[in-house]
DNA sequence: AATGAATGAGTATTCATTCAT
DNA sequence: GATGAATGAATACTCATTCAT
């Protein structure tokens, strides 16, 4: 069902999109549908929680190699081939989610910020073996920096797909990063 | 009429806001808002076109100063201004110009690559001027990277502002972007 | 719309009634029903309250004839006719009426219990000229039962319409009840 | 079930209850429910024809003692007891009955009837053996008299209950109505 | 016999849009 | 020019009923 209501609400919007049609999608009748869900808005939050699900579960082996400079590139790779894989996961994600209720919104962010936290620990460990040189509040803004350069390459495709590959996007994106991050990017 | 619809958009997002309210907000009846739009989507491309044109207008100045790093700086230090007191607006358009009609979102999507052009622009002088030095295809990309950047202010307030000033954002952000341009960002 | 509506629900109940009915019934589409109302139980609402309404209109003229007997029967024969003829929304509002939402229910139940106390105030008046002799307790269950009795005749309509006309129902009960009252009904 | 449903429609009103609620209150599965009944309808039926079910059988004893008028009395008192006991009930049956499909409601107004003739036979019988003086016609209208009388402790306890105990409600009814009958009541 | 998942017709309500005044 | 009453298509959601297991 998840699968067909994001590729629903990427083609037409959340608000666009009926019941129906999600249930016509998922291949079962609105009764149906609505066993399985309350409201209109669990779906857009279930399509929500299942995109940052596959993420995690996609970004979980990460973490491991402490604090070497392949462990950082290899996990903002991996990062980008995830976001191109699940590229209108993320779109939707990110243009509908204000639509969610507010309590369901701040856990969606919640988890956002996990995900920051998450390259935000690779960059410290990154720091602490030496390996990188940043001043101590930049950690959090170059993850979340990061972050976002991923996402980037979701919302901007219509700018980007067509002057770059992934390949090259990524290369030079890592060459950004770790050019500002090795040297002393954000010191004296 | 645009600056009420802009605000009860950033509210209660587009779809939720009624022509009714617009018409209210506006300060007319429903029947002279339809006097000046043909259809609600008329609004959100009124509400898209008029941010830009505030956009352009207030970055108008900055391509002037050909080629000195100063002038860089001094154009994305006032765009990140605009985007701080401009966020309501960022937000609406980022979140609600797909619903406009198919060519609105293509002319809207081309004010944008109009504005990533601007410091495209301001770029190549510098690299003619010598000031960085940057690959020739890394140049689009930086200008991309830079707007997003900015937006970036706008779109995570929720986990930026509670961090950090806009100033120590932008200067954050600028010794990223200059570290990287100024020595080879992109190159052996 | 009232009547229109007093029709559809004494025909078909409350609950099978849909707007769409009463709005056609009405003369008008749906959209213009609900500039008249904001939900469907405000129908109701306006059902109830408008027969209250005609109903106290109509029984205006009869508190003057203080005191006299007749006039206590001119008044009771005026309720009844009243009931015969406006037997469908009696039978409506007494089917429906729990249908309203808490407050309303309230704000009806007191306006039958204005009605009961108009006629409690004719019977003490009564009393008071001494035209009656009825313990003091008793009074505000007499104004009770007459005022059923009334109803009587439009609810049961079923049992009664096919034994007695409405003239043979008044003598009948005016006979008792006054029976009872001008003794001493209810005392030793 | 039938208990069950009671209680429901009670609370919330026949349209209101869903069958899945009177499954649940029944204590077995909608599917089973639907063993028993063939239609929501069925179950109004049975609730309604339980009732007069229990109303019959608790006032079978009641037609023995023939013609005396304490064997009057104390009918009626049994009738009122027995109604103060069922006022659930009763409301539920008065107020939803007519959603009944016609001939079931036809069969319900029935048992009704046989109700009021239940009292009109006691009262026939008074009259023969010498204990009441009414005209005929009027005996019917005073059985329905009674039956309603008794009614109305149910359907208007909230402007009853507050004023009058049974007994109190009980004996003024009475003195009300034997006072009526036994003199001449209607008569010339 | 019992279950409860599946169905889809049915309904209240909203809201963009029109047009007579 | 301006108004706002009127329209009715569109839509989320409910619930009686069925039937495969």
């Amino acid at each position: 069902m998840i699968r067909g209501a994001v590729a629903l609400f990427k083609q037409k919007g959340y608000h666009r999109t009926t019941t129906r049609e999600i249930a016509k999608e998922a291949g079962f009748s609105i009764g149906t549908l609505y066993e399985y869900i309350r409201t209109k808005e669990d779906v857009l939050y279930l399509v929500c929680d299942s995109i940052y699900e596959e993420v995690q579960q996609r970004l979980s082996g990460i973490a491991q190699q402490e604090g070497s400079l392949e462990g950082l590139e290899k996990a903002i790779r991996q990062y980008y081939e995830l976001i191109d894989e699940m590229q209108d996961e993320f779109v939707v994600m990110y243009q509908e989610s204000k639509s969610l209720p507010k309590d369901a919104l701040e856990y969606v962010l919640n988890k956002e910020l996990e995900m920051v936290a998450l390259f935000e620990n690779i960059l410290r460990d990154c720091q602490k073996a030496g390996e990188i040189h940043v001043k101590d509040e930049s950690i959090s803004l170059a993850a979340h920096h990061l972050v976002i350069q991923g996402q980037m390459w979701a919302f901007r495709r219509w700018g980007l797909h067509s002057h770059y590959t992934l390949d090259q996007f990524m290369d030079d994106q890592l060459q950004w990063l770790l050019h500002g991050i090795k040297g002393n990017g954000g010191t004296t």
